[in-house]
RNA sequence: GCCCCCAUCGUCUAGAGGCCUAGGACGCCACCCUUUCAAGGUGGAGAUCAGGGGUUCGAAUCCCCUUGGGGGCACCA
């Protein structure tokens, strides 16, 4: 095991967001290639917006993707595993206590006693007056005197750290070398608000820190943020880690992805019969490529080729046609037992939706794959396949008779004729030589094309043309 | 508004100065196969490498500017 130690970091305020899943990929990815250590840590410090639910989603959907991790809670609500934990933020508080009272100590931070409405009204005249956004630093030299007074008030203090004036700069391991001023960082920002809860940025310092994080692999929405880290990392003392920014995924329109825009949530992909090798593989490809001209991949390949080298600077669209292709090659690939497993939640779901009578016996099913297996986009088309031999009885729509050739009127007299033929043949086996031969020679005898009859001959059977 | 990041076919990308009259994949269009739908095969359309300056014998590749796009600027994460 190497020194290296990357964590994804999610929080429990949504169901995982397919960000967060490529995110967590390429952290495995990074970890596993190099032999180093995958940590999963809850970042639940937004009590309002957090919830079990969402904790079970996320750490379900990273199971899901097949990816493993080291350190951290592996099922909702249980206990986590790792030495350096808790691995849930609300379970840590002690520890940003301790770092938030050394700072006050030293001054590096401080009391801010500014109500919301106060800020509020900063920030307004800043955009009125066409300024950016920046604390005023109304606090940052109160006397003590003047604390006490806001205090004898009954006003509850937030803790502001101090920004140092300079310029940070640090090599990032996917952008190179960034540089930005600390004047345009908004001034003196809060690490613990007035209810004594601490914010992200203090507490994803201070856990990196103590987690002995080596690689901050994150995406590039944080890359601005990141000098508020690396001056926080200084102030407590600790070594920083490197650090990664990856590129965006993107809504068509190219604007960050959003669930208002973009189907993100993975459970919902899951849903809709999308298998986890599709997805790991279509998503690695999402702002990283081998450099070769491989494309289908499994984890352990993608673990296997991975390298920071080839990751993309700028932002990629996510592309639904190409993740269903990925999911065909996939599902084509799948030995037939793991196809039967997978399909049977979807099988149960057409019952349960009336779609179909009953579930087809896995031997049923294991007939059908050497006709299916090639033309499932997604596990969820099932129904639409094989539904009409499950259900116990086929309505025909009139309509679904294709009229381009034949009109109705041929149509049915075709079928009648056809019925006749098949008939006579008596007892079948249903290999395909012996209804074939003779219902060419109909079709021949009439002057039809035989694809048409064929054709009225399927609907007639099975409900649909296809 | 300020700061930061980015820029090769519609999309995902290969390309790390000459191998590029820019390659692959998805999608699209033909054709082949074919009893429909798929799958598969073959071929095609599709990028003056955002634009303009440099550097160089030589630039998609290096530098600068412009333009365009994105992200960040919370007592959210």
């Amino acid at each position: 095991m190497s020194d290296i130690r990357v964590r994804i970091a999610p929080s429990p305020t949504g169901p995982l967001h397919i960000g967060t899943a490529r995110t967590a990929l390429f952290n495995y990815l990074f970890a596993r290639h190099n032999d180093g250590t995958f940590i999963v840590r809850l970042e639940d410090t937004d009590v309002v917006r957090s919830s079990i639910a969402y904790e079970k989603d996320i750490l379900d959907g990273l199971h899901w993707l097949g990816l493993t991790w080291d350190e951290g809670p592996d099922v909702a609500g249980d206990a986590d595993h790792g030495a350096f934990g808790p691995y849930r933020q609300m379970e840590r508080l002690p520890i940003y206590r301790e770092a938030a009272a050394r700072l006050l100590a030293a001054d590096l931070a401080y009391p801010c006693y500014c109500t919301p409405e106060e800020l509020e009204a900063d920030r307004r005249r800043q955009e009125a007056a066409h300024q950016p956004p920046r604390y005023s630093g109304r606090c940052a030299r109160l006397t003590p005197a003047e604390r006490a007074a806001f205090e004898a008030e009954g006003r509850v203090a937030a803790l502001r750290f101090r920004v140092p004036e300079g310029v940070i700069s640090f090599d990032d391991m996917i952008r190179g070398r960034v540089e930005i001023d600390t004047a345009n960082l908004g001034g003196d920002f809060v690490i613990v608000r007035a209810d004594r809860t601490p914010l992200y940025h203090f507490t994803v310092v201070i856990d990196d820190a103590a987690m002995r994080i080596s690689h901050v692999i994150r995406g590039e929405d944080h890359l601005s943020n990141t000098p508020k880290h690396i001056l926080l990392f200084r102030a407590l003392g600790e070594a920083e880690p490197a650090f990664g920014h990856l590129p965006l995924i993107l809504n068509p329109d190219r604007t960050k992805m959003s669930k208002r825009k973009s189907q993100t949530a993975i459970g919902d992909y899951i849903a809709e019969g999308f298998v986890r090798e599709a997805m790991v593989n279509y998503l690695a490809l999402l702002g990283w490529s081998t450099g070769t001209e491989e494309e289908v991949l499994s984890l352990e390949a993608l673990v296997e080729r991975f390298d920071v080298a080839h990751v993309q600077k700028a932002g990629a669209v996510f592309d639904r046609e190409r993740l269903e292709w990925l999911n065909g090659q996939w599902i084509r690939r799948l030995p037939p037992d793991d196809v039967i497993d997978r399909l049977r939640p979807f099988l149960e779901a057409e019952l349960a939706a009336g779609r179909i009578d009953r579930i087809p016996t896995d031997e049923e099913i294991r007939a059908l794959l050497p006709v299916i297996q090639e033309r499932l986009p997604t596990l969820g088309a099932i129904g639409d396949l094989i539904g009409f031999l499950f259900v116990d009885e086929v309505a025909v729509d009139v309509s679904v008779f294709p009229t381009k050739r034949w009109d109705l009127g041929t149509t049915h007299e075709a079928l009648s004729a056809a019925r006749d033929v098949i008939a006579s043949v008596g007892q079948v086996s249903y290999e395909a030589d012996e209804l074939e031969p003779p219902l060419r020679r109909l079709a021949e005898e009439r002057g039809w094309k035989a694809g048409d009859l064929f054709m009225a001959i399927r609907v007639a059977v099975t409900g649909r043309t296809a």
